[in-house]
DNA sequence: TCACTGTAATTTTTT
DNA sequence: ATTACAGTGA
């Protein structure tokens, strides 16, 4: 077949990485040059060529969007429907084999899961049930140390601590009972999707061989960020004969506190001999400006495969340097230039390091009335209530189900209080029973007092009507009647708080997601368990409505992937940016990937801004402009300079800078009064001075904050 | 069960 | 400064 057309759009480099004919390819895909389209492209190849058919293909990629955009685009490309071809991301695939095959992977059909505020639930009570003391083992910790064991295939049972290890043998300890939980429980948490879908291929000798026979062609995106079971699982699923075509950026691995080992990608020519590499590094997103202070930065990182971006385009306009003397006059400048800006308003990005610097930003773009968005935070399936009813449906069709019992049991309230569920607890655990269980042994053994015993028993009631009532019924119908009949609807009305309004806004709109649901459904499954399954995978956006065209805040790691005219990169300051933590952990060089990811989020315009002091808990912090901005040479930037003087935050008198100000000197302040300078850094414009008021000590900056030499 | 109080921590986040 | 959370007392 004539596959002239799909080849020729491309360049020249990624022409070769479509067309690579090596088992092994790994494409070093720089930022904004064409990831995805090779990807797809790759995959279209495939099948037009004749060298495998759809359902041979799987392609993997980390979060939702990416693997929605694959679909998309690839049904655009090939002008009809992808059947039988896998996409989607490491766990919505491991989940999609656990599910066909619960039986080998030891699992009840109806297994549920844990999301990471679930699992951290689940864990404190195993801590409590080992009368450990929460203090030192704190749920936290011990959820970080049990994800980083199931990222690395290990089971509580593989770990060999040395007998002088308490610690580590208490690990272990918590981690095997957890185990037990879950398994008795019926529930998974996210990093157990990966464990287990790795074990069910690796140990079950017929599943192994027959989907290395399946998969010819394994496609992965975003191969830097791989964990180290993903990687297993990968290699186990392409076995001696399957293709590995990989596509990632190790300049731009960000996620290695979250288990992403970028020597995956690093060692991939090593553990794959007969394979090819392809750099793909023309970029089509940025002007050679922004390139240049990207290539610049990223020239500073020792561990790299090497690679530098280039343009065929202009270099455009200069990028711009903003030093501000609070976080306040950042973000005001910041607000100023949006204002300023001719275009669209969701074109421009303010990105940001931490998450709590969108504040200031949030209070400047009000003031201008100029609309925004921002991202993170908690999102639509995370919420409280909406987890509330899901629970109940939890616990509706598996009464066993411990941690959606925990959860409602008292939600709303109906007079079972912590000593009443301590009971439960403690029945179930010295009879080996489920919580569910363990309350009706104690109902019938008149192991309560009256009064706990007739509301638990009449929440067992409540819960067993569900069940009887939802036989024939919707599943939109089930999570009506939970929201109406459950008593969770009248509590958020009758607070009358703005807050409960939303909840109970939120609650209607579970009862339109599940509509949406069931009419977009597939296949014969249950929709009442695929529901829930998508809820726990695909928790969906933090905001339900989205504002039209409006500026975008976000941190710097919820920008990777995406692009925008025009950038402003904030906060960049030693101990914020590079944060002052990865400084301690030495991780430096993923600070660094970093800000070179927001860099190149960047196509026309950018701007780096910095402060000279900002509140930092609770206290006025100052800090040195970032490596980041010194590690560029300067003829590549360009500083905006405030003028001489301007306005302050006392009022609007003009005050005149470049006074000096030395130890010992006085000096006046319009609203502190007479005072003595202990110290000072810095000259000019910004000079820092540490004043003795009789009121106490007090940093301020030399001609901005009102202050004058006596 | 609720309200108050003291203490401690406070990067980044998908699935 | 802000917040979250455990502990205490009514």
């Amino acid at each position: 077949m004539d596959v002239s057309h799909l080849i020729n759009a491309l360049n020249p480099a990624q022409r070769a990485a479509v067309t690579a004919d090596k088992p092994h390819t790994l494409v070093l895909a720089g930022a904004g040059s064409g990831k995805t389209r090779v990807l797809v492209h790759r995959i279209a190849w495939l099948l037009l060529t004749g060298q495998s058919h759809p359902h041979q293909i799987l392609a993997v990629t980390f979060t939702n969007k990416a693997a929605k955009e694959m679909q998309a685009r690839l049904v655009t490309l090939l002008a009809q429907p992808t059947q039988g071809l896998w996409v989607g991301t490491f766990h919505g695939i491991a989940h999609r084999l656990l599910r066909m095959h619960w039986r080998e992977a030891n699992l009840p059909q109806n297994f549920q899961i844990l999301d990471n505020d679930d699992q951290l639930r689940a864990l404190k009570r195993v801590i409590q049930s080992l009368q450990l003391d929460e203090k030192k083992w704190t749920p936290k910790q011990v959820q970080s140390f049990v994800n980083k064991c199931k990222d690395q295939g290990s089971r509580a049972q593989n770990l060999q601590p040395e007998s002088r290890d308490m610690w580590l043998r208490q690990m272990q300890s918590i981690y095997h009972t957890y185990e037990e939980y879950c398994q008795r429980t019926g529930v998974i948490d996210f990093a157990e999707i990966l464990l287990k879908a790795y074990e069910l291929i690796r140990d079950n000798q017929e599943l192994q061989a027959h989907y290395q026979q399946r998969f010819t062609d394994i496609l992965v995106d975003e191969f830097q960020d791989t964990n180290s079971i993903q990687y297993q699982w990968l290699c186990l699923l392409a076995g001696k004969h399957g293709r590995l075509f990989v596509v990632g950026d190790d300049d731009q691995s960000i996620y290695s506190w979250r288990g992403a080992q970028i020597e995956n990608l690093q060692n991939f020519p090593r553990d794959f001999p007969d394979n090819q590499v392809v750099k793909l590094e023309q970029n089509y997103r940025s002007t050679g400006n922004i390139l240049a202070v990207a290539n610049a930065l990223i020239a500073h990182n020792k561990t790299r495969l090497g690679k530098e971006l280039w343009t065929d385009g202009a270099d455009g306009e200069p990028v711009f340097v903003y030093k501000a003397y609070d976080e306040h006059n950042e973000a005001r400048f910041v607000a100023e230039k949006i204002q300023a800006w001719d275009g669209n308003l969701q074109e421009v990005a303010i990105l940001y390091r931490t998450s709590a610097q969108s504040r200031v930003f949030e209070d400047a773009l009000m003031t201008r009335q100029l609309p925004y968005r921002i991202y993170g935070g908690l999102r639509f399936y995370e919420r409280a209530e909406v987890k509330d009813v899901l629970a109940y449906l939890r616990l509706i069709i598996h009464h066993h189900d411990d941690s959606a019992f925990e959860r409602i049991i008292n939600t709303p309230a109906r007079g079972i209080g912590e000593k009443t569920v301590e009971s439960i607890r403690a029945a179930a655990r010295a009879k080996g029973l489920s919580l569910w269980q363990a309350s009706e042994y104690l109902l019938n053994s008149q192991g309560f007092t009256k009064r706990s015993g007739t509301a638990v028993f009449a929440f067992q009631q409540l819960i067993l009507e569900f069940a009887e009532q939802f036989q024939n019924l919707a599943l939109h119908a089930q999570i009506d009647a939970i929201i109406k009949n459950s008593g969770l609807c009248e509590v958020y009305l009758k607070e009358g708080k703005e807050e409960s309004q939303r909840r109970f806004e939120n609650l209607d709109e579970l009862s339109i997601a599940a509509q949406e649901f069931e009419a977009s459904a597939k296949d014969g499954n249950d929709p009442v368990t695929t529901f829930l399954a998508h809820a726990a995978l695909e928790a969906g956006e933090g905001q339900s409505k989205s504002v039209e065209n409006c500026v975008q805040l976000m941190t710097l790691h919820l920008a990777k992937g995406l692009e925008f005219n025009q950038v402003f990169l904030c906060g960049l300051e030693e101990g914020l940016f590079p944060h002052e933590n990865s400084l301690k952990e030495g991780s430096l060089e993923e600070e660094r990937r970093l800000c070179y990811v927001g860099i190149t989020r960047a196509r026309q315009s950018l701007y780096l801004c910095h402060s000279e002091s900002r509140y930092r808990y609770g206290q006025r912090d100052f800090s040195n402009m970032s490596r980041f901005i010194q590690e560029v040479p300067a003829e590549l930037l360009e500083e905006i300079r405030l003028r001489s003087s301007y306005h302050n935050a006392f009022g609007n008198s003009t005050i005149p800078a470049c006074t000096v100000y030395n130890v010992g000197d006085e000096v006046k302040h319009q609203v502190f009064g007479q005072g003595v300078v202990l110290e000072y850094e810095g000259q000019g414009d910004y000079m820092r001075v540490h004043v003795l008021f009789s009121e106490g000590k007090r940093w301020l900056i030399a001609g901005l904050a009102g202050l004058e030499r006596v």
